[in-house]
DNA sequence: AGCGATTTTTGTAACGTTTCATTTTACCCC
DNA sequence: GGGGTAAAATGAAACGTTACAAAAATCGCT
């Protein structure tokens, strides 16, 4: 007969389907498709015949076939933005994610988002292909086209941040506001008097986060606050450094949302004899425990971003099961503590 | 009836099939089929009519009916392990695979490897369930399981490092014996007389590389070289700088193949009093342009791994495309140019 | 013992594709 | 004009699953 894969025996033996589990138990494959389900219309007696069958001959479902059928396809898709890397980033969003993913049946499939081009490009393409049932993406923005794309297609996924649009929708965000304010009543303790922070491009949400946490701090504590106009997380370290190199009236109280940015801009202050700790403080936020390694003494407040994106993942999984009812809440996770010396 | 979509207009929209082009052009399902599929049996003029009407309809493939009926895929899967990362590593190797992978066709999953278990486990449950074409992973040991088993199984694979294995296989591995050989010489034209290099734990193939490289520019030079024996470049950070701390006899060469042991040993080095450039010298492997910013004066041989990644989705691909004949050669990238101050 | 109401099981028809074996059409040449 | 051949197109079956409607088995109760 065509189709029956032989090994080297000559055994016929191909992956047992439905049909060898209802063949050897002699119910029909309907009930055995039923029985896995777990519909509770099934006898108990038969779930545990079809069940213990499945596990002796090694049953293991067939996910083109239940994808074509059911139109499911048990796949989450993560658009990876191709920034100049927050240092391991990728990696632990990627460790959380599989992690919440694990043991759900769930698959992650991961779509690069082109340097240039439109951020919707690989949403549409996910989602015009039908090629996942809920999406994962970062960097959201204020108004941004693919969470009102998705929202109106009514398409499962949770981003990374939040936007400004009225509609709620899943999301998980760190809570930079209260990351910059504390950041700067840090600063402000340890006697600084005018702060800079170099924030993240304006059209980011999270930009304006921090900008309202540090700019309350500073209300409270009578501070000035500076905001380099031409720089932002994403400019390249070489033009980072160029401008601590250039800066004038130097801020006694720094602000980095970023490992690099402060690396870059310690680059351009250290040469000209500027140092930490006697002529400006800083604090960075930290995503890994890189800066201990190279300045054990600076602050530094934690972002967890394999946690991040854990709850990525969870908040998918209750989206993508409240099938038409109301999606999860937006989650927001705390900055760690502040790390001093 | 179930399963049809409508929009907001009410139109039963529904994704076109092979059967809607069948029935837009007056051919039959099969005849669609081949012609999509460019059968050089259909004539050209249908293909045309084909081509045509499946653009104006927007038709594209259901994988999962393809995947059904072919047995094919057409997903790659990539293994991540869990190591304390390289930084920016997962990052750059997805920007280069998903690079080597876009317009093939072929999607990318990712398996995580959790951390205390077997390496085999992932790949293993990925071939089992018959849930990727080939697969991609990396740290490859001297005898490594994974490479065996897919082997044996004929399932095509390609792997970051090598074996010592007979048979051949398909993998990309970076010239880590060149790397340590040219990183020596370096060294010894600095002044060097003793070498001390941190190598990966002795099950990896590249440490063997690493080994052999150094060890031919010492006897060339009349070096001496160390080896710790109870560090690796595994080892977390914390332990390496507790060695650097209570080093005796510091040699006057460090060979780092990464640069997290590098500011690890330098952080017990440094509050020593000794200093780069003075009482020692040392090349680092770097695959970021991190240490540019912090000690833009340390000799760096650059590991390219979005090339890396690049390769090992082509050598793949290669592989996928040689259908029981003899697979691609393995490919060895060069370190990039020493970085000299 | 028989009838109705449950509970449990089952046959059948899809989902969208590819491929095999056939049929139909077109073509050539004497 | 007809026989043979090559080219082009087609119908039907199958991949493994789920879901619907319907059949069969079981049970309680008079």
């Amino acid at each position: 007969m065509a189709g029956d894969i032989r090994d080297r025996q000559g055994t016929a033996r191909t992956r047992p389907t439905l049909r060898t589990l209802a063949a050897d138990t002699g119910f029909a494959v309907a009930t055995v498709s039923r029985a896995l389900a777990k519909d509770p219309k099934i006898a108990e007696s038969t779930r545990q015949t079809v069940a213990e069958a499945a596990e002796r001959l090694g049953y293991v479902p067939d996910r083109a076939a239940q994808r074509l059928r059911t139109g499911r396809t048990k796949v989450i898709s993560l658009i990876l933005d191709p920034h100049q890397e927050i240092l391991g980033f990728t990696n632990e969003l990627l460790a959380g994610l599989t992690g919440a993913l694990a043991g759900t049946g769930y698959h992650l499939t991961v779509f690069p988002q082109v340097a240039g081009a439109d951020s919707l490009a690989p949403v549409l393409h996910v989602v015009r292909n039908n090629l996942a049932d809920g999406l994962i993406f970062s960097r959201t923005r204020e108004d941004d086209s693919r969470v009102r794309f998705l929202l109106d297609r009514g398409v499962p996924f949770a981003c990374h941040g939040r936007t400004t649009l009225s509609a709620r929708h899943p999301f998980v965000d760190f809570d930079n506001r209260d990351f910059a304010y504390n950041a700067a009543i840090r600063l402000a303790d340890l006697g600084a008097r005018s702060l800079c922070i170099i924030l993240p491009p304006a059209e980011y949400t999270f930009a304006g986060h921090l900008h309202a946490g540090i700019h309350r701090a500073a209300e409270e504590r009578g501070l000035s606050v500076t905001i380099p106009d031409q720089l932002s997380i994403d400019s390249p370290a070489e033009k980072v450094r160029a401008w601590a190199e250039g800066l004038t009236d130097v801020p006694d109280g720094f602000i980095f949302p970023g490992e690099l940015t402060f690396l870059a801009a310690t680059a351009g202050l250290k040469p000209r004899g500027l140092l930490r700790g006697r002529d400006y403080n800083a604090v960075v936020k930290v995503s890994s425990s890189l800066l201990g390694l190279i300045d054990p003494e600076v602050d530094c407040i934690y972002e967890d971003i394999q946690e991040a994106g854990r709850l990525l993942g969870d908040t998918l999984l209750k989206a993508l099961a409240a099938e038409g009812g109301p999606g999860p809440e937006g989650v927001i996770y705390p900055p760690g503590v502040l790390t001093v010396k």
